[in-house]
DNA sequence: TTGAAAGCGCTAACAA
DNA sequence: TTGTTAGCGCTTTCAA
């Protein structure tokens, strides 16, 4: 392991000339710059970054906190890619921390990135409670940005999506298309968007006077097998309903094909629609009508945030209606 | 900042006092100990772990190399997943640098992650030369393992899928079906993947004796969308085909939607295949015929051998033949 | 069982 | 323009 110190002695210079040089200020002569960039050609030295951020109190690390367990499809994927790309596009690197299946894992999780010196972090939380979270910013010396879900205080520290708005936008197309029993697959919980998605769809199902919800709903876990799964269980329970509203498109999906197996067509027996749309979407037959999610936007501005560079807007994030085929009207 | 000596202070303890009770050497009087642990809490203390691995030369980080930008598919997802759970599992964290798009900047990004002391790095390199790589294993002090292509020399830094080998299962399962005129869609190049199953079709399909073999090639950067241009270019081309072949599944999934927009039947008119196994082919309509790639395993043995563990198996990766529906007998 | 002191590899204030 | 020195926050000898 060659240090600084060997490539000042090679040079025939001190420790901090030869950090001089390779830190820019332009104070050193040439001559003494040309030796120490020989000497550093010579000994092949590497400038140790943990010692270098240990000094400078500076990192080049963003981190991330979020269940990979759990989001293994395209919302995991896409909130991924972009958390790495606005990282790099900053000149920074992404750092991931499971926060595996509990409140305490998440918060240790958190932990340790705010131990590692990461310039920030960003928290897909699934379990910390929002008194825990509250504290966490409160307690830690660098931003911690709380994704998707709406914080009460400290809006500085938020970057949601306004899923109960998506919910809802949904469900006036839906309604709009004339369908009045809806079902409802619903993802794993706990999950913000699930609660916030499914609350949307029961408020606008109960106003429009639509009786005995309760037995529209089916449970999923975000999968496409669990999609599938709800939608044969939602058949099999003789509930009446003309069109299903999953919780993402993973699970839209599954019920298509649950549904086209018990010789149902989509969307002229019954319609299906997501949430996020997912690329595939656009491949699949029937075409999938969903709401797009805001992924890249939210990584977007809690990365500027981080870093504490213009924000790119500011108003909070909201879906967008994506009509495609798989929905029609009744 | 509270620091350690922070914490001896108020505990009227030594700093190394606080260390060793930190680090559960069991020779700190129990008293002390719990005078140790009263002061941690009323400070608030967390250990600053770039101090702590700079003065072990221990690190709880292990490096990714990739071009995320492109593989913003299935693929990418299933191997950032894995990469992250197996970090996990063994106490570890995962930290990306983005490849982009040249040699220079991959071989920058594992500068990064070398400097950054990570316990070890896996690359998942497309434009660094082979000879490039093996210079930066041999030049690197901690395990640098290139992933997904095969290294002339240095196999115990290397994991590798043998695509050439998949390609000729998947050709040799079409051949069967009694396919001779197949189509083949590349992915984007530089990719050693679409290197390997590209030639593995065209020699399976050169023996069979099939003539004007340029003919039945397209191009595709790996997305869905692409996929569904080559088909279109495939098809407007006129060239006579049975089948098609595409290098990976959101290709072969493009390529079925355009081919069912111009009114053709898959299988029955024309058959598909891709690689990967993604999960959508699955649920797809026709389920999609495709070979598997040991992603999960690959990721799996490349963590185990940097951190020295015992390793799950030797063999080189091979792919296994998925039968579904999108290819029928000709 | 504990503390003092040196060291990990770097930066930065201060002097020269 | 350069070198000396004192940190950054931790671990780890070595003595006591």
């Amino acid at each position: 392991m060659v240090t600084m110190l060997d490539v000042a002695r090679c040079a025939g210079v001190s420790k901090s000339t030869v950090s001089r040089v390779l830190n820019g200020k332009n104070v050193v002569r040439e001559e003494v710059r040309a030796l120490v960039y020989k000497a550093i050609a010579e000994t092949g030295y590497r400038p140790n970054l943990l010692a270098q951020q240990l000094a400078t109190k500076k990192s080049s690390m963003i981190g991330l906190v979020m269940t990979n367990e759990v989001y293994n499809g395209p919302f995991f994927s896409t909130l991924v890619y972009n958390a790495a790309k606005f990282c790099e596009q900053h000149d920074h690197r992404l750092i991931f921390a499971d926060g595996k299946n509990s409140a305490e894992e998440e918060i240790n999780a958190i932990d340790f990135l705010v131990r590692m010196k990461c310039a920030g972090i960003m928290v897909y939380a699934r379990h910390t409670s929002q008194a825990q979270l509250e504290s966490i910013i409160h307690d830690s010396p660098v931003p911690v940005m709380i994704l998707n879900q709406k914080l009460t205080v400290r809006p500085d520290r938020n970057i949601f999506i306004d899923h109960y708005r998506g919910g809802e936008i949904m469900m006036d197309y839906l309604l709009s298309q004339g369908h009045r029993r809806i079902a409802y697959i619903r993802g794993k919980m706990p999950s913000p968007s699930n609660t916030a998605r499914q609350q949307a769809w029961q408020d606008k199902l109960t106003a429009s006077g639509c009786a005995d919800i309760d037995a529209l709903i089916a449970q999923g876990n975000w999968s496409m097998e669990s999609g599938y799964q709800a939608a044969q269980a939602l058949l099999d329970s003789g509930a009446a309903f003309t069109a299903i509203l999953a919780a993402n498109d993973d699970m839209a999906l599954g019920a298509i094909k649950a549904l086209k197996e018990r010789g149902l067509a989509v969307p002229q027996d019954i319609s299906v629609a997501g949430f996020d749309n997912a690329k595939i979407g656009h491949f699949f037959s029937p075409t999938l009508t969903t709401l797009d999610t805001p992924i890249e936007q939210m990584i977007q501005r809690a990365v500027a945030r981080i870093l504490d560079v213009a924000e790119p807007g500011q108003a909070a994030l909201v879906g967008s209606l994506v009509v495609r085929e798989s929905v029609s009207a009744h």
